[in-house]
DNA sequence: GTCTATAATCGGATAGAC
DNA sequence: GTCTATCCGATTATAGAC
């Protein structure tokens, strides 16, 4: 977007740095809960050269939050990867899944701003994601006409799909105590499989 | 357990008062971001008072998840209703559904709770919550055993269930902004039943 | 058992030397 | 651009009168 290939910026560099040691933080310990202290720590840097780069606290926040909506926005484009709901399904889900197991972070933060009643992804809820749902709303209602899937509410089948693959970054820890620890590679990749047969045949039309 | 029927006692009240506000106040801030004078203020008595009765911050935070738990496990015993997986599973689903409209506040606390990495009940999951899901998890292979089911893994199933029914009181701000408003009862109760038939359809053997 | 006043601490933010 | 020292407000917790 501004930045050409030459020139990572020490400016660049240290805004890195600190954005994931603000994710992390935020993660584990909410807005709130997080400190500036603490993220200085774990960014390696004096608390005031967090300061220097983001003004406030708020600030860094909605830095990190940014973040998390670009990611998201990505992985939603897979589901139009397909035209036939089978494919698209598997597709959307898969990557859903693989962002909660690669960006664990990203999702509890999302998780929080929601129950937080998100204050600052409301203008996102309102207008992307709005936008996003009315439209595909729309192509699974054309699957449903076209006798590919059973007649059911569209939104009910994205908030499962949401709430089930964001459980695996959210509920993380407590899968890890349930299984005796975190999920190998192989456990997940059969849980991502179990999620989207299921789902699958949740909603195939002749059941 | 240690109250007869007489005698709710001034001591009885307050908590009960004190309870119930700090519940609101831990669910919409989180354990760092809730202070002891909001929870004070909604609770109508002065700040000296709540620690008179939970010495400190956490030990009220503690008997808040106490609550939570508590009720968490008499919407398990649902799953118990019947030996047949249609009607069990129904049941499950319903009651975890109810819960996460009913008790809003408890979800987000648990969830919280869990993206914290359990400081508070790490001992119920490698317990209670450990035994309840190996139990259950037999069940479940024996009705794959006798054909009813597909041969899902059970914990994979279970987490989808929580993941939805839990999803519907964490992320109801988003989905009252996507409906334009709250979920009306109507609109809740026919998510309920579009879960449950998702899922009953999911894993019914013979796909 | 209730409440006002206050102690003690913590955390976000800034000043200003380097 | 970096960092030490510090300010100041907010927050947990307590003392002690009623």
């Amino acid at each position: 977007m501004d930045k050409p290939l030459t020139k990572p910026s020490i400016r660049e560099i240290n805004e890195r740095v600190i954005l994931a040691a603000a994710e992390s933080v935020f993660a584990e310990r909410g807005f709130s809960g997080a400190t500036m202290s603490m993220i200085a720590k774990r960014a390696g840097s004096p608390k005031a050269n967090i300061h220097y780069y983001f003004p406030t606290k708020e600030t860094l926040y909605r830095a990190v939050v940014a973040r998390v909506l670009t990611a998201w926005l990505d992985a939603a484009r897979s589901f139009d990867a397909s035209d036939d709901p089978k494919e698209a399904l598997t597709a959307y889900i898969g990557a859903k899944m693989d962002l909660a197991r690669e960006m664990p972070l990203s999702s509890q933060i999302y998780a929080s701003e929601m129950m937080r009643g998100a204050p600052v992804v409301q203008d996102y809820l309102e207008t992307t994601l709005s936008a996003w749902v009315a439209e595909r709303s729309g192509v699974v209602r054309r699957w449903i006409a076209q006798g590919k899937l059973k007649p059911i509410e569209p939104k009910y089948l994205f908030f499962m799909i949401w709430a089930t693959t964001q459980h695996y970054a959210n509920a993380a820890h407590e899968m890890a105590t349930l299984e005796g620890g975190p999920l190998s590679d192989e456990a997940f990749e059969r849980a991502k499989g179990q999620v989207a047969q299921t789902v699958l045949f949740g909603v195939a039309a002749g059941g």
